[in-house]
RNA sequence: GGGCGGUUAGCUCAGCUGGUUAGAGCAUCUGACUUACAUUCAGAAGGUCGAGGGUUCGAUCCCUUCACCGCCCACCA
């Protein structure tokens, strides 16, 4: 065999991707012979570029899904990208403003122009990196968010909604974001804990302008909306002072004290200024009483004509002008340092403002409910199930939807307004665009300006995908889709979202699993970015290491957050590296004809030597232990067992021993039907190097990873061989540690002398003595139930079965005295713990009869090994 | 302010219904060019399982208090 002694990852993984690609063997069709798994990507942003969270999340996907595929399920794994609204219209501004331009200077149309060119140009970079990873999408289905299709599907659900009446229009307060020049939802707003002051502000009395009411603020400027100042209306303090009137500072405007159980007199002043039009308590506040609503800002968060002498000045700079007037006019009573949390915008960090405006909304207690109960029930899990409570309090607290971005990248909200009918009666909701008003005829309509959150697409993604709103086939057949791979940041963005579209669209859930896995950051635990220059680059890995290198390790370490550094990708190269090794020397070595070999039936099982047995049954044992892991979504455990078994198993110890017997056409057999078996074990998890292994253990022309999931036999699972052959591995690693203890040379060959006071135990060193020798590198072997220990040599003892090293002039007694003193040492202490525990009257009567007779066998093997081990020095001398 | 998670070897983490001597990888140290692999092999050393209290015959595991770290949610100006 041609093989070279390196694996030679970079190539391999090239074929094979373009190999899979050509053949379009990921591609799945409805079919009613078999069950169907499906699962959605989570479409990742096109302005995106392969990240670690990527590289995980896929990875997870695609090892189920491969797993499924070969266990026989007709798989789609659906993938696509998301237009993500404001993300990618801010790629192309910046693009612009490189030009010296701003989407307004080159207008709507020509802008969105521009955008399309830059998704056809870049948009599939993320797919193309995704390929690179090994993920095994039907890339003929490859959706997008804005495709004529989907779109429709979007135009639809809001045009059903809005039938419904779950979807209005409103002026309400929203998280505008000035620099997008945005709505935001309450999502995309994020909170930052921000160190800012407190600002305590006199506003004096009209009718006695030296007394005054102290407010207390972190946003001074909005003063000069305020329209009025509330207290809380069992507030002693100012019970009396409700009604009167105050006079705002700076703009002399007059307003009322008014009194509202919302205030809380325990915070600041217990005297709250009210802005109805920037801020959504004052908002609620001014709806309540009646209050006047000033909107003081512009869009860009500058102040406009209602902010008086401040008008143009930006909202920060206006802030500090404010306070310098207050100042002056001895109106500020103090600054307190205070710690808030402030939102900004979750695309470009600007600080969002609670800006008064016109937006869409959905109502979402409604579509809820259902969402609720299929968690509560057990319909939907989440895992790990701690999340369940995560989703069950923001679903059970929901509040309703801003869908209206006043962006120009999306899907245009649906609505058209007839500008012959009188406002309210105006709205032309409609799927396709219509041509005249149904109500007076007349042609002069106009598209809302707006366009829909990006979520808003997204979230009908399980079906949407699939061809909805018509109905078809696939629909049928892959929805609903069996889990869900993603972090837990988009838990109330998307998940939740796509739960509550499944039922409301299609009436059934869109999955019933939900796996939400960690985040990958550095090893100093940050989260992984551009901008700290700590991001490993997925590429730069695959390049390195390989893409079952990054897989591997990933995988193995994403208990949790994963905390990344490079070297941590070694354990997969090596991994890989190890695989390919081993199958060289079996390749090397063996000639196998016919390559499907059955272990249950081609090969006599009770015939065999206990290696092979044990060999066989480790095999099948981890490989139910792996399905297992696999289906409760044990990840790493999984590759923890294949690893265990292939490397330490199968290599350190099976391979070791048939190197000698390769002549024989049983081991050979066998050997050969392990690694392949184990090469498909592991192809989940690392696709690639399998399948290139594949090309040499296959019979027909299928690709491994269409090939059948190996069939776990449990007849040919044996405890019993398991630990028999635990003994002799222990035994000799026992009799290597003595050697190495004594400094006898690795290739010297010694002799040894094994006794044990069980029959089975002279059996098996009597049947296994050239597996001792040979890896033990023991010259000659005496193996007696009667034994005296010889003069002069080391001694050991595993279990039952003792071992004498006869050293000669490598024996030092003193040495050898004072080991065996430490042993007995550490002998007696457990004896003793054991006996008062086997003394404790409340142990024997409650604790179950199987422990207790462990327990007692316990103390009897450690006892005799005292004696013995007492025994030995007095041999000694 | 609410909620959740974590604290186990120098580092990163397993330890899945409480029960032998708490495991692995990396790093460290000793030794080995053994014809599959030095991306290897053979060994060693390293832990009062965050602290206190409780339940139990028995606690890394259950309860409780505390400390520190992290995350999420939140309209206290």
């Amino acid at each position: 065999m041609e093989l070279p002694p390196r694996y030679n990852f970079n190539d391999v993984e090239d074929k094979w991707c373009k190999d899979w690609e050509e053949k379009n063997l990921f591609h799945a069709q409805a079919n009613p012979q078999k069950k169907s798994y499906t699962i959605v990507i989570p479409p990742p942003n096109v302005t995106g570029i392969l990240h670690m969270g990527h590289a995980l999340n896929n990875t997870l996907q695609d090892i189920i899904i491969r797993y499924k595929r070969m266990q026989g399920l007709e798989t789609l794994w659906m993938p696509g990208t998301d237009h993500a609204g404001i993300a990618t219209q801010n790629v192309v501004e910046k693009q612009l403003a490189k030009e010296g331009k701003s989407r307004q200077d080159v207008g709507r149309e020509e802008f969105l122009k521009r955008l399309w060119e830059w998704k056809n140009q870049y948009g599939d970079t993320i797919i193309h990196q995704l390929k690179k990873l090994g993920s095994s999408c039907d890339w003929e289905r490859t959706r997008f968010t804005m495709d004529e299709p989907y779109s429709a599907a979007v135009k639809h659900a809001f045009v059903s909604l809005y039938k419904k009446g779950l979807i209005y229009q409103g002026q309400y307060i929203i998280n505008w974001c000035p620099r997008c020049q945005t709505a935001l939802s309450d999502e995309e707003a994020e909170h930052q804990d921000t160190q800012g002051s407190l600002y305590h502000i006199r506003y004096p009395f009209k009718d006695d302008p030296k007394k005054f009411v102290t407010v207390a603020t972190t946003r001074p400027e909005t003063m000069l909306g305020d329209t009025a100042v509330a207290v809380n209306p069992k507030d002693k303090r100012y019970k009396k002072l409700i009604g009167k009137t105050l006079i705002l500072p700076i703009l002399k405007r007059e307003i009322k004290i008014i009194s509202d159980e919302f205030v809380d007199p325990k915070f600041g002043t217990g005297a709250v200024k009210v802005t109805p039009a920037h801020d959504p308590n004052d908002f609620a506040m001014g709806k309540r009483h009646n209050l006047e609503f000033i909107n003081i800002m512009y869009p860009d968060a500058r102040l406009n004509k209602n902010a008086g002498p401040f008008a143009e000045l930006d909202r920060f700079t206006a802030r500090s002008k404010v306070i310098e007037t207050l100042k002056d006019s001895n109106l500020l009573e103090k600054m307190e340092q205070h710690s808030h949390a402030v939102g900004h915008c979750y695309r470009c960090d600007t600080v969002v403002e609670p800006y008064l405006s016109k937006q869409w909304f959905v109502k979402m207690a409604p579509l809820a409910k259902p969402a609720i109960a299929a968690v509560k029930k057990g319909k939907i899990k989440f895992t790990p199930a701690r999340w369940t409570n995560v989703y069950l309090n923001w679903m059970e607290n929901i509040r309703d939807w801003c869908i209206s971005r006043q962006i120009w990248w999306g899907h245009r909200i649906p609505v058209w307004y007839c500008s012959h009918c009188p406002e309210g009666k105006n709205i032309i909701v409609s799927e396709t665009t219509p041509n005249e008003c149904p109500h007076c005829h007349s042609k002069k309509l106009k598209q809302d300006e707006d366009v829909l959150d990006t979520w808003f697409s997204s979230w009908l993604w399980p079906f949407a995908t699939l061809g909805w709103p018509q109905k078809n086939k696939d629909l049928e057949y892959f929805y609903p889709t069996a889990s869900l791979f993603t972090a837990s940041e988009i838990i109330f963005f998307w998940v939740a979202r796509m739960i509550m579209a499944g039922y409301e669209f299609m009436g059934d859930l869109p999955f019933s699993d939900v796996y939400i896995h960690g985040t990958v950051r550095d090893a100093q635990g940050r989260k992984m970015s551009k901008s700290l220059g700590n991001a490993l680059d997925p590429l730069e890995i695959i390049k390195e290491y390989g893409a079952d290198a990054l897989r591997f390790s990933l995988i193995i370490n994403s208990g949790q957050d994963l905390f990344i550094s490079k070297e941590k990708f070694e354990i997969g190269r090596n991994f890989a590296n190890k695989i390919w090794n081993a199958s060289r020397l079996i390749l090397m070595n063996t000639a196998i004809e016919n390559k499907a070999i059955d272990l249950s039936k081609d090969i006599a099982y009770d015939k065999l030597d206990l290696p092979s047995q044990w060999i066989i049954s480790r095999f099948y044992s981890t490989l139910s232990n792996v399905e297992k892991a696999v289906e409760n979504y044990r990840f790493s455990e999984a590759e923890n067992l294949v690893y265990e078994f292939f490397w330490h198993n199968f290599c350190d110890w099976y391979l070791e021993i048939s190197k000698n017997n390769f002549t024989d056409p049983v081991v050979q057999k066998i050997t050969f039907a392990i690694l392949k078996q184990s090469a498909q074990m592991m192809h989940p998890f690392m696709p690639f190097v399998t399948e290139e292994l594949w090309t040499h253990l296959k019979s027909g022309e299928e690709t491994i990873a269409q090939s059948a999931w190996p069939k776990v036999h449990k007849k040919l699972i044996h405890s019993a061989i398991e630990s028999e052959m635990q003994t002799l591995t222990e035994l000799i690693a026992a009799i290597r540690n003595t050697r190495a203890a004594w400094n006898v040379k690795p290739h010297e060959e010694v002799e040894c002398h094994l006794t044990s006071s069980a029959k089975k135990d002279i059996d098996l060193l009597r049947d296994n003595g050239n597996i001792l020798k040979s890896l033990a590198k023991i010259k000659t072997l005496h193996v007696d139930s009667h034994l005296t220990k010889p003069a002069d040599s080391a001694a050991g003892i595993v279990g039952k079965i003792k071992f004498f090293i006869p050293l000669g002039s490598f024996i030092d007694l003193a040495k050898e005295k004072q080991r065996i003193l430490s042993q007995i040492q550490e002998q007696t202490k457990m004896s003793e713990g054991l006996t008062g525990r086997l003394k404790n009257k409340n142990f024997l009567k409650k604790a179950p009869a199987e422990v207790v007779g462990k327990e007692k066998a316990r103390l009897a093997s450690i006892q005799t090994r005292i004696t013995e081990l007492k025994e030995a020095i007095k041999n000694l001398g």
